[in-house]
DNA sequence: ATCTTGTTTTTTGTTGACAATTTTTTGCTT
DNA sequence: AAGCAAAAAATTGTCAACAAAAAACAAGAT
């Protein structure tokens, strides 16, 4: 009667999802390198399975901006160049700072009691740096999905989450992490995450706005430094 | 050698593609009514292909917003609550906000002229109503359009795309279209597009933005005020 | 030697049939 | 009659084979 009951999904996830899930976990973990061919009939060899789901798979990934597809030429992994990142990471930014404006305009009791938690595990992690650079990411990215819940906007949710499951994430895994690796970076971070916390406390939802979009585009411009420095990724084809 | 040269595509568009667009402006223009079923064999065969390509039609059209698709309950025509609909709306008004200030720090050359050309259109189409107000709303969606190409930014250009394609549309085409119907209105558009043309001539990012975004929360707060007097969609089930 | 052209091979697009699942119907029990 | 259970129908998911297109290759001409 309804569609997903208390029994939960033990069985018989969509497959195609699974072979989307598990290969853009090996693009994210640079398996596999920017550029190269993905083919059907090879990937449906090796997941023993009809070529139909993996083309599904591929349409799923395509939609999570993990490949690219071009109608008669077939699948590649998706190549960014810097310029296509750091304008991704600024949509995410307004988006985000569009996600704090509503999510203070509606004040809902539960938010600030979820991220005060988190944001003095911040404070901690930039004082003491007891946690590792990864953590202190999912702390930071928890909060992100905290405020866009609590903005109650759906189709903002969806794009953020389908943002922040973007190339963003090549980067916060990679081996080593390019982000929050330094005192300084986390300082600056958790003074973000402090100040805005204050502003949604006090239902200042312009200033909550103002913040969030800074905190993003701090992010951006320290991605954009390190890849400067670091030389990372390189366009391959 | 190159992928789309100029003899054009005249042979064969992707048959998911021709599908996806025709079913995508039946749906738009009403024909098909917001919740029903669309089922793959009928469409199947009312297309005269196999169920492969249906499929995926109907993919892109959830892509595109237009369907939803549960795993294994198939797909129906998407039915929007207003709250969504604001939504949307707010978040393009960020987006194009972020368009027009990008866009206007790049300052190239030609933008000005192509804008300007059409506000002058926008501002004799409020004084005289000259025009239709489809006309009006092309004209208001081309500058759009405009502005999201000059911000050079190619991911914000597509998601500008794909939200402006989006149920937005189902009412600036509806018959009779619910925007840009009074002289009062198209006078606040016309104010908007002069002073946002002002600002980007002016080379003033910030201010450029908040006019673009100003402009589309107008047009979101209109179009509540429309559905909520003419009370349009119903949610159906 | 390089570029062009035709051929072979590989890869995607499409189809119809079969399997698994869901929805509807039917018949029975309380 | 209302509620529940089992069977039947309808629908989506998957598969393997075929068709069309693209890519890779080889041979010949310039």
């Amino acid at each position: 009667m309804d569609e997903q009951t208390a029994s939960g999904p033990i069985c018989a996830l969509p497959l195609p999802q699974q072979i989307a899930d598990h290969l853009g976990h090996r693009i994210m973990h640079g398996e596999l390198v920017p550029g190269s061919r993905l083919k059907e009939e090879e990937f449906a060899e090796r997941y023993d399975v009809s070529r139909g789901p993996v083309r599904e798979a591929f349409r799923i990934l395509e939609r999570r901006g993990f490949v690219e597809i071009v109608p008669r030429h077939g699948a590649r992994v998706r190549v960014f160049d810097p310029a296509d990142l750091a304008a991704l990471f600024s949509i995410r930014a307004v988006l985000f700072g569009l996600a704090a404006r509503q999510a203070t305009e509606r004040a809902e009791p539960g938010l600030v009691e979820a991220l005060a938690l988190r944001v003095a595990r911040l404070r901690r992690s930039a004082e003491k740096m007891d946690i590792s650079p990864r953590e202190h990411a999912v702390i930071a990215g928890d909060n992100q999905h905290l405020i866009a819940r609590y903005s109650a906007n759906r189709p903002l949710l969806r794009m953020l989450e389908e943002l922040t499951g973007r190339a963003l994430w090549r980067m916060a895994w990679s081996d080593p992490p390019l982000d929050f690796t330094t005192r300084v970076r986390r300082q600056q971070s958790a003074r973000f995450w402090r100040d805005l916390l204050k502003a949604i406390k006090a239902g200042d939802a312009g200033r909550a706005e103002g913040i969030a979009r800074a905190l993003l585009e701090a992010s951006r411009d320290h991605m954009i430094a390190a890849m400067a420095s670091h030389r990372v990724l390189s366009a391959a084809e």
